[in-house]
DNA sequence: ACCAGTAGGTACCAATTCGTAACTTAGAGG
DNA sequence: CCTCTAAGTTACGAATTGGTACCTACTGGT
């Protein structure tokens, strides 16, 4: 974490800032998380199942994910082209922290809707 | 994600997406970072050691990370404000996962760097 | 002949994002 | 009286982002 004034765009430096920012582009939980699940999939199945996302942004986070080294592509030049993609081992790297994040996701989603809740009925009962 | 009529929001709903999108928000981790290192602080204190964000950008971060619990805003109304901020127990609760987070990305900067040293190496003796 | 599917690439377009600059409030110091 | 400070807020504007539509090449179905 440098301190002094610099334009901070490519002065990277705080690791966890990386790995966050390739985690949490526009898809990827989605795309990890079925890859993961659902282990290797072709292109289209992985857009099919991740059901909203254009082409263009699939492969652009792909590419991305593969460029980190956290996704496989194997492609196979068949007539119609057949493209494969699985996770690394790098990528299940991060299967202990990802499960872990959900884990607090969900609990916190919990206690949020519990609190929510109790709320409501307190202003119930104040009417 | 985005604005065109999503089927997603509901059916879905990653837990991860939702809590890696608070901690990726643009200078966030530098923000979490520094209250957890450096504990309580003022905002303009805050605004020095994350240099180069903007006050605009300092405020709505550190007010989306309020509004989700992970950092407690006290304010005291003397004649030039006072405002500090800490992080709230739920905030310590990534304390984990963030080191876990920080450990992966600075193991997988060492191993590329390793990587790509070795790659100049063999390029100079195939010369 | 025409359409669909496979795995994209490219051009364009609208929306969102983020930075900059100016304004705020009220007292303290000169 | 004037300016400075802290902690913002607001308005504006440029840049980035992500979607849509259209393009490739090839084959199998009707």
């Amino acid at each position: 974490m440098n301190a002094t004034a610099e334009p901070r765009k490519e002065s990277v430096s705080c690791p966890m800032d990386f790995i966050l920012r390739m985690l949490m582009g526009p898809w990827t939980t989605y795309i990890l998380y079925n890859l993961k699940t659902h282990g290797s999939q072709r292109f289209g199945e992985l857009k099919r199942r991740v059901s909203g996302v254009s082409a263009k942004m699939l492969t652009e986070r792909l590419r991305t994910l593969e460029g980190a080294g956290l996704v496989r592509r194997d492609y196979e030049a068949t007539i119609p082209p057949k493209v494969t993609y699985s996770l690394t081992e790098r990528g299940h790297e991060l299967d202990d922290v990802m499960g872990r994040l959900a884990e607090i996701g969900m609990r916190w989603e919990a206690e949020d809707a519990a609190l929510r809740s109790l709320r409501a009925v307190e202003l119930k009962a104040a009417e």
